[in-house]
DNA sequence: CGGAAATTTGATCGTTATCAAGCTGAGTGG
DNA sequence: CCACTCAGCTTGATAACGATCAAATTTCCG
């Protein structure tokens, strides 16, 4: 549960600071908050802080996967979100975390103070202009799962996974899946089987290739957007 | 598509500024955006805006309920949020609105501009704040619309809504549910049929009454609570 | 009232969950 | 270098929950 190492990050800033949006890894957008932050490890499978922690912190993903999930007290699962470098995450409305957030990969996160935000802000109205955008764009991609999770088949909700794990490990034909089954199944409203049976029949459609679990290769990525139900 | 009337919010403001939140009902916060905004008159089943409007203001219920969808290209329909009295909707981080709003029943909402939103809240910082504690607030319900959509069944989904619904109503005991079966089945990410023969199942139970389709009491709210799956 | 729309109820089907074996591959020790 | 092991993944058989198709009933308005 305790994070292993703290420093400034000011000794891992970015030293190009290229600001195309939206961030695509660590590096694609200047740390505005990097003054408030320290950095953190997270071995694999280890969690940063659990549900029901008291959210003192805000983070960003500066290597490595996490995932943000939650549990229903019969073990049921509900993953959030998988968290990539350049993420923000943990910003929360109560006073604690309504969900765990752990490492899928060994990671590095950077760690904010909450308490620091609010005279951050006013001193540099740009914080809050790029936190305001941040928190509009997790909306968004909370409606898009609304319609995956409570209206798409499971072939769509694999076909849609999959283009966004395309989407967002910028390396375009193949993608790295960290996740285990059971992370992506919690992810999608599925079952392990389901998500495993669904790969195998993308693969006999040569639609995808898995040179191993957890590479897929894409093969007719037009196939894939037909199938992910997105218009 | 277009709404009826416009004029100025501040012969509308709220005379009495109760601070607590979360504010149920339009009168329970002050309006500290009310210089900014106009109103506007929906018609029952009227749009305000659809898919794809260009997204130049964003908005404030002050009377009746609407509803934000999507729809996929086949027709079918996910309901991401019914707005009452009070709820803020509208901004997003495209040009674009990603989702229509619609009246459920006639409906009354004030109108921002979201031009002139950045330079309103550069001159009052509490503007900020309460925009930044709104989004929090979507963003901690669209998680636990997650767990609904990805991992509960019909029946925990009918409780859930009808708990939902109970605390957004104020009234305790009793419901008005002003929207149809269609579009609580769009909500939960179920069909008409179900939710109507769940409905009659909690009624066979003696957990809730159904005076008419559109009013719900509750008979047995720990019962409603143990169905709804929450801790 | 009359007629259309919404809701409820019934019968059946299908997708996905569940239960149950095998399979694979990485790590371990002989 | 090769069994052995164990976890994670795949595949198979069956079941169940909710969807679909269909009809009856109620409600809402004109």
């Amino acid at each position: 549960m305790q994070p292993q190492t703290a420093r400034t990050v000011s000794e891992f800033r970015a030293p190009n600071l290229r600001s195309t949006l939206p961030a695509v890894g660590f590096e694609a957008e200047p740390d505005l908050f990097a003054p408030l932050g320290t950095v953190v490890t997270v071995r694999q499978g280890g969690a940063l802080y659990a549900e029901g922690d008291s959210a003192h912190h805000w983070y960003r993903v500066r290597s490595g996967v996490l995932r943000t999930c939650k549990l229903m007290c019969d073990g049921r699962r509900q993953i959030d979100n998988f968290l990539f470098p350049g993420d923000y995450f943990g910003l929360e409305i109560g006073a604690e975390h309504s969900f765990a957030a752990e490492a899928v990969s060994a990671a590095t996160v950077i760690r904010y103070g909450r308490s620091r935000l609010d005279t951050a802000t006013l001193d540099d109205p740009r914080l809050g202009a790029r936190l305001f955008q941040i928190m509009l764009g997790q909306l968004d991609r909370a409606h898009e799962r609304f319609m995956l999770l409570g209206r798409k088949t499971a072939e769509e909700r694999v076909a849609s996974f999959l283009l966004e794990m395309l989407e967002r490990s910028s390396a375009a034909g193949s993608i790295d899946l960290p996740m285990s089954r059971t992370d992506i199944a919690d992810y999608l409203g599925l079952t392990i089987e389901t998500v495993s049976r669904t790969f195998s029949a993308l693969k006999q459609h040569r639609v995808i290739a898995l040179p191993s679990a957890h590479r897929v290769a894409i093969l007719d990525h037009a196939a894939l957007e037909d199938l992910s139900g997105d218009a």
